[in-house]
DNA sequence: TTGACACGC
DNA sequence: GCGTGTCAA
């Protein structure tokens, strides 16, 4: 019930934006940052002597970050997106989503029965009892008792993840039990148990949206993390239904951005035939297939698709040959051999991304469509591994961050809409790409339009932003 | 506290 | 590439 109001300079926000990577913006920190005073007598339990300190130095604080932070021209960003975004997550926070406790416990109760099954089957099949959650002792079972080979190892044993015990499913029955068996217990323990234990009085999981954690730009959510509830597997995304408007007046609306990060590359680099795809509306993977491969795009294959889909996906990375072969178990020559001809066909983006690199190396940051800069001190690494990842870092960061400037200002636009025009729905969540809105029944045709529309062009690039919107009587069906 | 694992974009 | 939660040790 507390208005946020005229709020103009947040230290922890200015300090993020001017060093997205540190990992706190506490007042000792900023202090000796940014007010020109030497913090290294100051005794760090004495919360009340730094805040005192920090008040007195508010005035020098302040002028120090917002002098840095017009240097990056990042005034637009810090005024006009991320102070005013404050607001917007106070009141996703604040305003939750209501969640159907009992529709969560009948899955969990499902959930239950066949981990209990599956329980009962490993430790049959085991010929003994042991816990299937301690990966260290899986490993026991698997490698030592039934002698499965070993596919590879972690820093303190046998590897049992995902991959490996897919690798190992037609070696032994006990295998795919194991899949099932781990899948089930991370809904169960995640997501059925773990979010009914945050449903407050009022029916509504309130979580925390972060504004200043991650180092590209993007907000993170905990208590609970309302950013990965499962959508891939069917048995999973039915948790999604269990989350719910406030009544039979209200709706759930979804929209979310189609491609946004491959848009913003052709934006960004400017490759003219990567902005031609998009300006024509094209299946963009299906495209990147029949530019890889040599072959029209109508005779591209399922299995080439979804190739030069992991194709895709590998250049907003930054990934190598060896990393695109890993995923599409295939040769590195034949990765190098995708990649190679991705370049050729899309030389502009060649040349963005080498000199995002050269940025790097040079400033010593990169930057995204709004300025927002990250600094990228592992490119200067001897380790090789360390300056691969930097460079990495540097591919990646300019368009994972763009996505996220994107969003962000969509987020300000509709929820400032919202507000002026007093409409009943509300902004409740983010997902990176995704906005979701608690409509009134009565707003549905607005909403959508209004969603659409601020998402749409919440900035001009080279290329259209596409934004699906769906509507349904909970998340789930909101698809 | 850390590492392994699994969920999301 | 970017995150967070759970569990075991
Ligand atoms: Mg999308």
């Amino acid at each position: 019930g507390i208005e946020l109001k005229n709020l103009n300079f947040d230290g922890e926000i200015a300090s993020y934006l001017l060093n997205p990577s540190e990992s706190k913006y506490d007042m000792l920190n900023l202090l000796n940052q940014y007010s020109g005073i030497n913090t290294s007598g100051i005794d760090a339990d004495d919360k009340n002597g730094i805040a005192a300190l920090y008040v007195q130095k508010l005035d020098d604080i302040k002028r120090n970050m917002l002098t840095e932070i017009n240097k990056h021209g990042m005034n637009e960003l810090f005024e006009k997106i991320e102070m005013p975004l404050i607001e917007v997550l106070s009141s996703m926070e604040c305003l939750g989503f209501k969640v159907d406790a009992q529709i969560l416990h009948d899955i969990g109760f499902e959930l239950s029965e066949e981990i209990d099954k599956l329980t009962g089957e490993i430790y049959d099949i085991a010929g003994s009892e042991f816990n299937i959650n301690s990966p260290k002792q899986l490993g026991v079972i698997l490698f030592e008792k039934l002698n499965l080979p070993v596919i590879k190892k972690t820093k303190t044993g046998y590897s049992t993840d995902a991959e490996v015990l897919e690798e190992l499913s037609d070696k032994h029955e006990i295998v795919d039990k194991i899949i099932n068996y781990r899948q089930l217990v991370k809904l169960k323990s995640t997501y059925t148990d773990g979010l009914i234990s945050c449903i407050g009085k009022d029916g509504r999981i309130h979580s925390s949206f972060n504004q200043t954690v991650t180092a590209t730009g993007r907000i993170s959510s905990t208590e609970p993390n309302l950013q990965n509830i499962p959508i891939k597997m069917e048995q999973g995304r039915r948790i999604r239904k269990a989350f719910v408007p406030e009544n039979d007046e209200y709706v759930i609306i979804s929209g979310d951005y189609s491609q946004i990060e491959l848009r913003v590359l052709a934006h960004i680099s400017q490759d003219k035939s990567l902005i031609n795809s998009f300006v024509n509306n094209e299946d963009i993977h299906r495209r990147t297939a029949s530019e890889v491969f040599g072959i029209p795009m109508d005779e591209v294959t399922p299995l080439q698709r979804s190739r030069a889909k992991a194709v895709n996906f590998g250049i907003i990375y930054g990934q190598s040959d060896y990393g695109l072969s890993k995923e599409l178990k295939i040769s590195r020559k034949e990765a190098k051999s995708y990649i190679d001809n991705y370049f050729k066909r899309y030389s502009g983006v060649k040349d963005y991304l080498d000199s995002a690199i050269l940025d790097a190396k040079d400033k010593g940051y990169v930057t995204t469509l709004m300025n927002r800069i990250r600094y990228i001190p592992e490119i200067n690494s001897t380790n090789k591994n360390v300056k691969k990842f930097g460079e990495r870092l540097a591919m990646n960061t300019p368009i994972q961050g763009s996505a996220a400037d994107i969003i962000k200002i969509a987020m300000v636009k509709v929820y400032s809409r919202i507000k002026k025009e007093k409409l009943k729905s509300r902004l409740i969540l983010q997902v990176h790409d995704e906005l979701i809105v608690e409509a009134y029944k009565n707003e549905i045709d607005y909403m959508k339009q209004l969603i659409k529309s601020e998402m749409e062009n919440a900035v001009k690039l080279s290329v259209p932003l596409v934004v699906d919107i769906n509507v349904g009587n909970n998340w789930y069906e909101a698809k």
